[in-house]
DNA sequence: GTCTCGGATTTGTCTATATAATTGGCCGTG
DNA sequence: CACGGCCAATTATATAGACAAATCCGAGAC
């Protein structure tokens, strides 16, 4: 049964297949809206709502009194997706571990405490541990915690659930800032991976904060050769 | 000067605010469209797109009859912006700088016809090139390009822009998959990147779409000390 | 030519109103 | 209790009309 389309996304529809044809191309002027709306038989709101949700995609750019034109191609790069882990070994075909490797209340190195905006000296929670994939280890997770922030953290003992699924269960975030490198194992990487000394490592470095506080500071790392990023989303241009 | 805020952003800057700062908590239930319109003095038009938008940005999720909840905070990942070279490079001060090492028309290997989705045996072209930060090699581009869907390139000598930037130019596309792993550099690669033997290297694969056509495939590699991907955007969850 | 000003065009926001679609929950029946 | 049907709450979409804000462009001044 033919599902009902709403006039707004009939519009959009219409003009995203324009674009992607090459019927219009970048720099293009579109119509107006009064004239989409003659078009399309639909009210201007209507054609106004589809164009602002294209210029919100990064198709197309509205300026007053100038128009509409088809956005040139945005070269400010692509999205890719950051796996969460239980979820991603699953969907592996591999059974899903998580391990306490260490939980430490102490002050972390200088610049560990300047990432999070505490003084240095000050006490954090450390967390370390390691999520397996079947007998490897997929991800190593080395993290510490601001205790100024997440008190409750004290109090939980991380043994059965990860310091990454516990902070999204019980501290609020707003913002988490990604790095992602790769690197080659030295000894005492390649003993907590599992891998062998030399072996790629795909390392992300995780801040995560709430307004201006900085509420964890994660190093994950994964033996190169099991864990991949991959994008999955359609089309963005950003 | 205060610059003057349209009332469908006040409230939605109003409930953005209280669920960071915890007053609406994951899975609370927020006043119904009619309800907001009374308080924030506005129509309930003006309330709907503020709860739309947000839920759009997947703060919210919202239901008929069952009324607007806050999101739980979603596990499923985080995005992360990939850079283009020459932006990334001048950014980090570098001069930039392109480098053709190779232009080829050619019959690639099955594994890569197979995701061009091309006969085994037909003739592609193949652009290999080298992005460079001053004095050292920052990518390492090796490119199949569908001629069946871009036979422009076939008149391209790439001597001077890169084939990532050509097409960019001059061939539509709608879709980017990326998959991101570390490696280890062979001895082949360290010769090309400049690196030593054994070095991190940071892979991207990149597999360009228009529609169901699949109009080129890059493997880009990157020494793993010099480069590193960033997350930029705020806030969000997907 | 160049500069300034103002009108016209186009998008941005908002109100008021109406109708459709979805679904949680109540109620009644078996 | 289980199940189905109906009601009402709530969101989703759409229209018409209005005014605001930005800015392109041409007319006129100099």
């Amino acid at each position: 049964m033919a599902q009902k389309v709403p006039a707004y996304q009939r519009v959009k529809d219409a003009l995203r297949s324009q674009i992607d044809e090459g019927i219009l191309v970048a720099g293009a002027r579109v119509a107006s809206e009064e004239v989409l709306a003659g078009e399309f038989g639909c009210s201007r709101l209507t054609v106004h709502r589809a164009l602002r949700e294209l210029a919100d995609e990064g198709l197309l750019v509205r300026r007053r009194r100038a128009g509409t034109l088809v956005a040139e191609r945005d070269p400010s790069g692509v999205l890719i997706r950051v796996p969460r882990m239980r979820a991603e070994v699953e969907a592996l075909g591999f059974a899903y571990r998580y391990e306490l490797v260490q939980r430490r209340h102490a002050a972390p190195r200088a610049v560990v405490a300047d990432l999070l905006r505490v003084e240095r000296g000050a006490r954090m929670l450390r967390v370390v541990g390691r999520h397996w994939a079947g007998a490897r280890v997929f991800q190593h997770e080395d993290r510490w915690i601001n205790v100024a922030l997440a008190p409750a953290a004290l109090a939980a003992d991380f043994a059965e659930v990860s310091a990454n699924e516990w902070l999204l269960e019980h501290v609020p975030y707003s913002c988490v800032d990604h790095e992602i490198t790769a690197r080659v194992a030295s000894a005492r990487e390649a003993e907590a991976l599992g891998v062998s000394e030399g072996a790629a490592l795909l390392r992300v470095r995780r801040l995560t904060h709430w307004a201006a506080r900085r509420v964890t500071y994660a190093v994950l790392t994964h033996p190169g050769d099991l864990f991949a990023l991959r994008s999955e989303a359609e089309g963005y241009s950003l």
